[in-house]
DNA sequence: CGGGATCCAGCTTGATACTG
DNA sequence: CAGTATCAAGCTGGATCCCG
């Protein structure tokens, strides 16, 4: 399959490029690596990924529900209970970005140099 | 590979995070795409990517080279002459982030569809 | 032709304070 | 405990003009 139709190519981005631009925010990949391990409640993820605001994690928790990535279960206790869980589709998620963490990891000496070439021969 | 080390989680996240925010980027992954097809000149490119501004080209394509996923060469003629080229590092790219796009693919319809019902039962 | 420089609007992120 | 509200700073992307 060669692609090389300038119209697929670009349709195909416009749907691929919201997904990477959505999971190449600063916090989502962490939040669902860190839920693949099991049900987590707020505080403790707050806990767990270390440096997020509660503003952030609360944001990242409501996109990455609305997109169906992760489930919400309110328990009407005192004092309240949330736990937030990777649905089936969140798990799947984690398939392609591990495929793409490999990639990095093989490949980040790589691209390290030759940034390091780039900037180097700045005159 | 259980990966349930909250270190762990952080150190790779922390790795892989910004090149899914590079390539997350409004035309990076266009532009990859479409020098998946072989070398380009700038302004070839430019007709090719439909919307992008001269600008963002320049831009896209520094960070590109930088990372060494795109190659510049020069030709000192007149009127001068650039063309860009997809290294062996770029192709490569093209495997995960094709497999991304496949999930993408396969999950759309259930990402809109749980956004649907995620706005829908705003009161 | 292939850019660089400048300016600006809008979005993302974070700090802080408050609430049921 | 699990958020919401508000404000401020920084970054991203686009329009425009200029240059060898």
């Amino acid at each position: 399959m060669p692609d090389l139709d300038p119209v697929d190519i670009h349709a195909g981005c416009k749907t691929v490029t919201p997904l990477l631009a959505r999971i190449g925010d600063k916090w989502s990949i962490l939040v669902v690596m860190v839920l693949s391990a099991g049900p987590r409640r707020f505080n403790e993820l707050k806990r767990l990924i270390d440096g997020i605001s509660q503003r952030m994690l609360t944001h990242t928790l409501r996109s990455l529900e609305r997109d169906g990535l992760v489930s919400r279960t309110v328990f009407p206790t005192i004092p309240p209970r949330v736990d937030y869980e990777l649905t089936p589709l969140g798990h799947s998620l984690r398939v392609p970005v591990k495929a793409l963490g490999l990639w990095v990891m093989e490949n980040k000496d790589e691209i390290t140099r030759s940034r390091e070439a780039f900037d180097g021969r700045e005159d």
